[in-house]
DNA sequence: CTCCGCAATATTTTT
DNA sequence: TATTGCGGAG
């Protein structure tokens, strides 16, 4: 180890270890058995994380090798990488630090023969799994319109996140989901990936957790290495890689988790609150802190968000506290829509910035990705400069995944997935039935895909356009593979992608984003250069699906509340505070209260990433697909302790009393304004500009919008139909509900016949 | 095999 | 409104 730190008792407070406080100092180092950290928003988390590393090296406790330490993104690891480093004096290189599924790949790699795999494995991306389901689906013959097999991909992919095998669902779970041949088709879909020699994200855990279980000494070996565990916003953590922590954490049971249960906001990818919720049950004796004090927000923020979050049930509870000096309430304004919630917001940016507030440290932050839409228009108009975080990142835009398929085919010549993807782009000429022959013979002559392909085209299978194509391309390849030994592989992708056509595929399409397409693979084509082989490339590629973010520049951010968590600004803007749009209502239809206390989370995620200032509104009536609907504001607003708040929704409160007084009916996914019509000429709503009342006959009140539970309630009975329910359509007219599955109806329309619909769209007849 | 037009559908997305 | 996916025609 380093000789500063040699001393392994050091009397006064190691230099790494300044300017932490008690509670960050008592976390760095309880270095002994199982400890929990609640680190609470903006209580210096990573720092402690990455001070205890650095305090394991210098105590020499142990050395880098010995050391686990987990992140759940590339960023937050590289982050951590960065901070030791600096503090160390050297890179950080080749040490266990690193995603989860970074680290499970690497240990998958080493013992991949034992899950019937070879250690080059590919892993699979997104699409590649769906085109995959597709066809076991329709090799299966089920019906891919009653089930998207992007549903039952999610599906699977949950029973993954749980850690289960298809040996391993229970029988209960199959018969619940659909035909019951759900069950069947995970368990082609690992047969498949294993033909395959692929893995999807999951796999690389539960491969793992297989190889563990099955083969005793070599868990041990990893057990015994792994002297110190450190892992990241546990709160996160699905079961699998609770399982995967588990048994490596047996031996030494050196655990630290760092986690705030109150800003896990993953459950719907199968992030387990309980997991931190019961940290102390799984590892007996765990040692409880508690990191509370905030270095980031004003007291009026913090406790805003404090209070919001006090009303879920099921947490560790933490109290943050700051030394800060007031500051302002958290702001809350209200308009009549979404363009003049995005004009407001966009006058007020400008006012901050004649008070010299940077727009670097502005950011919108709303529920859903379309949101982002309104203010970039009203934006380009005010000629504010932004950027929208979020969106298809950059490996995942189709012409890069295109570009990778063609490089990967080269560097696996059976990479079967990547030669379907780019066998017919550009058009060769080779569709659905050429496929299908190939198909064929490759499972006739057990070879893959794309060396069934390398036959066929010496025999007259084929209609002979069909053949010439495929022999051209087939040709190419194997002149590719020569080239990739000569030239680097940056010179290599940029012959490949001019020589097949792909350039001129793009070079030659007319649409707006062409251009584009064509920059981005050229950006490919740089950022290639600087590794060393085409084989290292595709596997940073593979897990480390970083964006090519440009510089920050000065510029508001715009983007989702997940895209938020972890960061910080000066000023935040929390649009949308809607029912129906926050809390969402998928996610209160489809997981009810669990579904509720996760959006209020995120709600606290907002309102946390404040420093000085946080606003909130909400629009009366939005569009959404284009469709007018009237909205009441967020149940979170009522939430949020009166005293720390600063509201400036009186004109449009006078009219919106509580959610119990509204008739749900004209409320949120209830009725609509009538689709070309607008609200002005709205027949349903007394709701006008500047006029009196929502809709008739409410009663009055005096608390504004308290809400009460049962007004909960009525918001499931106004969205709920029947069978049998009278109900009217805009589009279809007048019906009868046959079936109703949750927010799925059937309905049996007078003039239009049978039709399933979302129950947002109808109202009961007698209120239309 | 490709293209065109109709119709359904619409959260969040660390790897 | 915008996108995407499917079926049928050329």
């Amino acid at each position: 180890m380093n000789e500063l730190f040699s001393d392994s008792q050091p009397a006064v407070t190691p230099p790494y270890m300044q300017g932490l406080n008690d509670r960050q100092i008592e976390a760095v180092q309880a270095l002994d058995g199982p400890v929990l950290v609640l680190a609470g928003a903006g209580t210096g988390k990573t720092r402690v994380l990455t001070t205890r590393l650095v305090h394991l090296l210098a105590t020499g406790r142990a050395r880098p090798g010995e050391i686990l330490a987990v992140t759940f993104t590339n960023k937050a690891a590289a982050e951590m990488k960065e901070r030791i480093g600096r503090l160390i004096g050297r890179p950080v290189e080749g040490w266990w630090l690193g995603t989860f599924h970074a680290l499970g790949a690497r240990i998958l790699r080493a013992h991949a023969e034992l899950v019937g795999l070879t250690p080059n494995f590919t892993i699979l991306d997104t699409d590649d799994q769906i085109r995959l389901v597709k066809q076991l689906m329709q090799a299966e013959n089920i019906d891919s319109q009653k089930w998207p097999a992007r549903m039952i991909l999610g599906v699977i992919e949950r029973w993954k996140d749980r850690g289960l095998t298809p040996d391993k669902v229970s029988r209960a779970e199959q018969a619940e989901l659909g035909s019951g041949r759900l069950l069947e088709l995970y368990r082609s879909y690992q047969q498949r990936l294993a033909t395959l020699n692929a893995c999807d994200f999951g796999d690389l855990l539960l491969h793992n957790i297989t190889i563990f279980t099955s083969q005793p000494e070599i868990l041990a070996g990893y057990q015994q290495r792994f002297r110190y565990m450190l892992v990241d916003e546990y709160q996160d953590s699905n079961v699998a890689q609770y399982l995967w922590l588990r048994l490596l954490a047996q031996t030494h049971r050196n655990i630290c988790v760092v986690g705030d249960d109150d800003q896990s906001i993953y459950g719907w990818r199968g992030a387990e609150v309980e997991n931190i919720l019961k940290f102390e049950k799984d590892f007996p004796g765990a040692k409880v802190i508690r990191l509370e004090q905030n270095y980031r927000s004003t007291p009026h923020i913090l406790a805003a968000a404090s209070g919001l979050i006090a009303h879920n049930a099921d947490r560790h509870g933490k109290t943050l506290w700051t030394d800060k000096s007031e500051g302002e309430k958290v702001i809350i304004t209200a308009a009549w829509d979404g363009a003049e919630e995005a004009r407001q917001i966009g006058e007020e940016i400008e006012n901050l910035q004649r008070h010299q507030v940077g727009l670097g440290d502005i950011a919108i932050l709303v529920r859903a990705g379309f949101q982002t839409r309104e203010f970039e228009e009203r934006f380009i108009t005010l000629g504010i400069p932004y950027r929208v975080i979020g969106g298809p990142r950059f490996y995942e835009r189709q012409e890069i995944r295109d570009a990778l398929a063609y490089l990967r085919l080269i560097n696996q010549p059976d990479d079967a997935l990547a030669f379907e993807r780019i066998v017919n782009v550009p058009r060769r000429g080779i569709g659905e039935s050429t496929l299908k022959q190939l198909n064929d013979l490759a499972r006739r002559l057990s070879v893959s895909l794309p060396e069934a392909a390398r036959r066929i085209v010496e025999t007259d299978e084929l209609k002979p356009a069909a053949r010439r194509a495929l022999t051209t391309l087939v040709q190419n390849f194997q002149r590719w593979r020569q080239l990739a030994e000569t030239v680097p592989q940056g010179e290599l992708c940029q012959q490949v992608l001019d020589e097949s056509g792909y350039t001129d595929m793009w070079r030659l399409d007319k649409s707006i984003e062409a251009p584009g397409r064509l920059e981005n693979l050229k950006e490919l084509v740089h950022a290639m250069e600087e590794f060393d082989s085409l084989g290292s490339f595709l596997e940073h590629v593979a897990l480390v699906m970083e964006n090519s973010g440009g510089a920050p520049g000065d510029m508001v951010t715009l983007m989702t509340l997940h895209g938020a968590k972890g960061l910080e600004f000066d000023v935040v803007f929390l649009p949308g505070w809607e029912e129906g749009l926050f809390p969402h209502q998928r996610a209160l239809d489809e997981n009810g209260m669990k579904g509720l206390e996760e959006e209020r989370r995120l709600a606290y995620v907002g309102i946390t990433r404040a420093r000085k200032q946080a606003i909130i509104s909400y629009a009366a009536n939005r569009r959404i697909h284009n469709q007018w609907q009237s909205a009441l504001p967020s149940r979170f607003l009522a939430e949020l302790p009166k005293a720390n708040l600063d509201r400036r929704d009186g004109n449009l409160l006078q009219q919106v009393r509580s959610v119990s007084d509204v008739d749900w009916q004209s409320g949120w996914g209830g009725g609509n304004w009538g689709g070309s019509g607008g609200y002005a000429n709205s027949r349903n709503s007394g709701l006008r500009n500047g006029g009196s009342t929502w809709s008739g006959g409410a009663r009055r009140r005096d608390s504004v919008i308290d809400v009460e539970p049962d007004a909960v309630m009525l918001v499931k009975k106004g969205l709920t139909h029947q069978s049998g329910d009278r109900v009217f359509h805009q589009k279809f007219g007048y019906g009868r509900v046959i079936t109703a599955d949750g927010d799925k109806l059937e309905i049996n329309f007078d003039k239009a016949g049978l039709k399933k619909v979302m129950a947002g769209f109808v109202v009961r007849a007698d209120q239309a």
